[in-house]
This record gives C-alpha cells, structure tokens and sequence, in this order.
DNA sequence: ACCTGAACACCGTTCAAGT
DNA sequence: ACCTGAACACCGTTCAAGT
C-alpha cells in the first residue's frame, strides 16, 4: 500500500516485534517468514535485509526474550539466593511467551548478548559462594535445564499455581545440592 | 517400482522404522512425509493410511522410542534409589536419537502407553517410598524435565562425559530433596 | 542499501478414483 | 482397505532487477 519509490522503511527490530506478535496471535506453527512479511506488508525476501534467516530470526527473538531478565548485584550476601531469584525470574519471564520456549530446546539454547550475560553473572555468583570453578558449568547448566524445561511443561497439563511450586521446589533442591558441594 | 495392481504393502511399524532412519540420516528438518514416503517408495498420501497426520506420527516415534526403558521391580529395596535408575537409563537412551529429543518438548512430552507404563512406575515407587499423595506428580514432572533437559542440552556443547556427570548430580540433588520430603 | 517480481525446490494434507 | 494422481494452499530462500 505504499506510493512507487516509497521505501517501506523496514527495520530489524520492527520484524521482531512483529515476529513477537505474530508468534503470540498464531503460534508457533504460525511464525513463518512469509506471515511474518504479510503483517509487515512487504514482500517475503524484504525481510532477509534485516535477519540472515529464519533461525537467525528465532535466535534473535530467544535471546531477546531475555532482556527484560535482570541480574542481582553480583555482592549480594547470599550469592546462592541471588542465583534463585534469577531463575525464578527467568521462569516466569519465560511463561510470558509460552510458544518461544520449546524453540530454546530446538536451537539448544540461546547463546546472544543477553544469554552470556546472565550465565556470566550467575558464575560469578556461584563463585562467590565457593561453588569449585569445576562444578560451575555443569551447576550453571542444570539450573538453566531446570527452568526452560518447567517452562516448557508448565502450559502442557494442568494448574499453574502447581507447577510453580513444583518448579520452585526443585530449584530449591538443586541449590541445596549445589550448595553442599562446596 | 511395482507391477499395476500390487499392493505396496505398507504397515504401521515399516513406516515408524523408517521414520527412525530419516530422522538419524537427515535429521529433524529431515523428517518429511514426503521423505518418508520416497524412502517407502509409495506416494505421500499413502502414509495416512497407517498414521494419522505428521503429528500422529511423531507422537508413535516419542513414545515407542521409550519402550526399551523396563521399569524396575516396584518391590524394590531402596524405591528412590529405583527411580534413579530408571531415570538414569531414561536418559541413556534418549541419547540414542538426540534429533528426537526436542520434539519431547515440542510436544510437551509422549503420552502413549510406555510414558504412561513409566510414569506409573515412578508413582507406585515414589508411594512405596513415603512421598506424601500430592507430591507425588510435581517429583515425578521435575524428574522428566530433569532427563529430557539434560538430554537436549549434552549434545549441545561439548563433553558428553562432563554432560553426564552434571546429570547424575543433578538427579541425586533432586532425590536427595523428594526423600527430605517424607 | 533496501525492496520487489518471479522463480525454485520444497512442504502437509485432502479428494476422487482405482483395485 | 490400501494405494495413486492430481491438486490446494502453503513454505524458506535466491536471483536479477529497480530505485
């Protein structure tokens, strides 16, 4: 619907957010490139100046997914309660997009800016509390199973109120797991 | 490549086996109905006489994929220590086809008759062991998500030794915390 | 640099028809 | 009941061309 000449002035973040919007009104099945095109009113192929391709794009929508996921103070008292809250945080950021998170298992994870920002606090965090520099990936790796993979059931069957405690339980016992290896 | 008038005589298992073989040849964007059925040799519609839709049949590959888990003796002598085991060969074999392991998630879990043989396996093990009633399916779902989890993230990076040590704690943290439960 | 038209090589699924 | 031919309504991506 525009003029001759008349650019569509596309922009990376604006196929994002409609790649968000479309994600939410049609699901997973639904995010396609040409869906994606269609909202923005431009042709399919526009959309390849602004994102390498559809797994590019889907990296980029995991990744930022997780910008709005802050990290505590990296001198928080109790650096393993600090390592909690993140994760509790995380999950719940999570369960806002429910249909993006089987996409972080299919992509094996996100691994952008916002992804090495919170694994490189929580290291520091475990660190802090004395976690052996040895232990730390595989109890980085864990916790961040832990949440994405409650996520992705949460929605399956069921209560929610429920499958929060069932989360919050669980990543009480691995903290304490991971605490006592100290 | 058969005569006029002979039947290709396809069946149910023939085409899940050769799905198996797509998927560990081409892997997940592999995985067509279309492929499936050049493999066949038999056009594509003729699948859907045997399974219902792609769905269907990645459904039947998740949970037949479970069948070689034998669950434990439910009468066993330490229940917990049961349910690790199980958990631990769970996770053994989903290493076998790491390419199906993201459709668990995808499909928020198998539903067909070994995932509901090992569930109520786990149930009648988590009862033995004096888990109270209603924690009993919040234990049994963090477990789940702890295998598939750790399964679709050990093929991602690195070590599968270190993958699987991380797993293995994991686990025991977590029975550790159910057994604290009683 | 950014966008379009057209095309290529695919998909899943349905329908009518044949045996 | 089982299979095929043909079609429908899509995909992701590339390429040449226009501004």
């Amino acid at each position: 619907m525009r003029g001759p000449g008349e650019r569509a002035g596309l922009t990376r973040s604006a196929v994002l957010g409609a790649a968000r919007e479309v994600l939410a009104e049609a699901g997973l099945r639904g995010l396609t490139m040409r869906a994606l095109a269609r909202r923005l009113e431009v042709a399919p192929n526009a959309l390849y100046s602004h994102v390498p391709d559809k797994d590019g794009l889907v990296d980029a929508l995991l990744d930022e997914h997780l910008a709005p996921v802050t990290d505590p103070p990296t001198d928080s008292a109790d650096p393993l309660a600090a390592v909690g809250a993140m994760m509790r945080s995380t999950y719940d950021r999570l369960l806002e997009a429910p249909d993006l998170v089987p996409l972080y298992f299919a992509r094996r994870g996100a691994r952008g800016e916002h992804a090495r920002r919170l694994g490189a606090t929580m290291d520091a965090l475990f660190a802090r509390a004395g976690v052996p520099a040895e232990s730390i990936p595989g109890a980085r790796g864990t916790l961040i199973v832990h949440a994405l993979g409650s996520a992705a059931f949460a929605t399956a069957g069921g209560d929610p109120a429920a499958s929060r405690a069932a989360f919050t339980a669980g990543l009480g016992w691995l903290l304490t797991g991971i605490a006592a290896q100290r």
